[in-house]
DNA sequence: GTCTATAGAACGATAGAC
DNA sequence: GTCTATCGTTCTATAGAC
């Protein structure tokens, strides 16, 4: 469940709105099949959360919660034993990609493939009403992650750094909504079951995109 | 307009259904809302498509085949110029990304941001129907670049090759779906209009991440 | 807190006139 | 080929009994 303050009830809505909404996207879920799905009735999800609108915001910035927590809390542990001097590169992509690829299970309890999805799905749906969540409960930490990452590169103009961040993130995310994607696209030979592949892998990759230094 | 062959009606539905589809998802946008943004009748979608999925499949199809035609021709020619030899891998990474960041007009006529996000978003919502056309209509051209990479890449076990092209190919997808995301992303630093940019940055970070060859 | 019942709107799709 | 009109369904949301 997602927070053990909800009932059995607004829990159980709660934990298969998050599996439909990441499987089909706000719109293309109905507050009937959720609750059908859940074995509750229709009204219940009015009762608990006021309106779909309401329900999914709660969801989303949950789990934004969690994802920017996490990185911060990392990031700063990081920066004080370096005694405020520069965290590793390859530790500071970890820090972004390891909420998405493989969450540690005694700090992210609960934080499943539904609820990557979830947030890859969201972050290139553009539904207006996120907008104040997101600027909340999402970009302070990863805008944090690339001023640490920023230390890496000086000499790269602030254009470049970005279009590479961009990128990165963008994959990580790609990578997060798009798993069965990933199946098709390299027609089963990839096991994205390994979450220890995955993030392993990522790490190379995003390593060597961050640090090209070609001339032009 | 999508296809000269269909008339004045039919081509203004296309058109303003691929931008609805690009911006709000399949489940997103109603076929009310499409017609009457079209300035056509609520009827004609019927009468020219038949019903909403194959509205969206004939969309989604002909840009496929836009797409996966510039790639193969591309490559084919290419790979002609080498006399069957090694294609230089930025670009097949150019091959790959250019239709998405930065099309030929000449070549690509009316594919424009609208085409490339509603490519992205297929590729991430897992819409059923779509499974056919994707699998002849796009996966055919990315397995060939994929395996014209590879050749670059003969000492890469397998999985990990797999795992860096799959990074590399959603993080253009992501480009393409989310390019709003980058402007909240950098809080509006990057210049996503600057197509030159975008795929210049992402030629440089696609070869590196791909050529990477740390020893673990 | 959970249910039934239903209001009120929007939906996809079609029949039939022109 | 384009229109009006409408059918039947599904949707979100709520009112009110228990």
């Amino acid at each position: 469940m997602l927070i053990d303050a909800y009932g059995e009830t607004g829990a159980k809505v709660l934990t298969t709105a998050e599996t439909l909404f990441a499987e089909y996207g706000y719109a293309g879920v109905s507050l009937r099949r959720i609750t059908a799905e859940a074995g509750v009735n229709l009204a219940a999800v009015n009762y608990h959360y006021s309106d779909k609108q309401s329900l999914y915001t709660e969801i989303l910035a949950y789990r934004l919660r969690q994802l920017s927590s996490v990185r911060l809390d990392r990031l700063a542990e990081a920066e004080a034993r370096t005694g405020g001097g520069t965290v590793p590169l390859a530790e500071i992509v970890d820090i972004l990609a390891q909420p998405f690829l493989q969450p540690d299970e005694s700090i992210l309890p609960t934080f499943g493939p539904a609820s990557r999805r979830l947030l890859g799905r969201a972050l290139i749906e553009p539904l207006g009403f996120l907008a104040p969540v997101l600027a909340a409960d999402f970009q302070p930490a990863v805008a944090r992650c690339g001023q640490a990452l920023r230390r890496h590169l000086p000499a790269l103009p602030p254009a470049d750094f970005l279009w590479r961040y961009s990128f990165v993130v963008g994959a990580l995310h790609h990578a997060a909504a798009a798993l069965h994607d990933m199946k098709t696209l390299t027609t089963g030979l990839c096991a994205n079951e390994d979450s220890a592949a995955a993030l392993r892998n990522f790490r190379r990759f995003a390593v060597a995109a961050l640090t090209s230094d070609e001339s032009r």
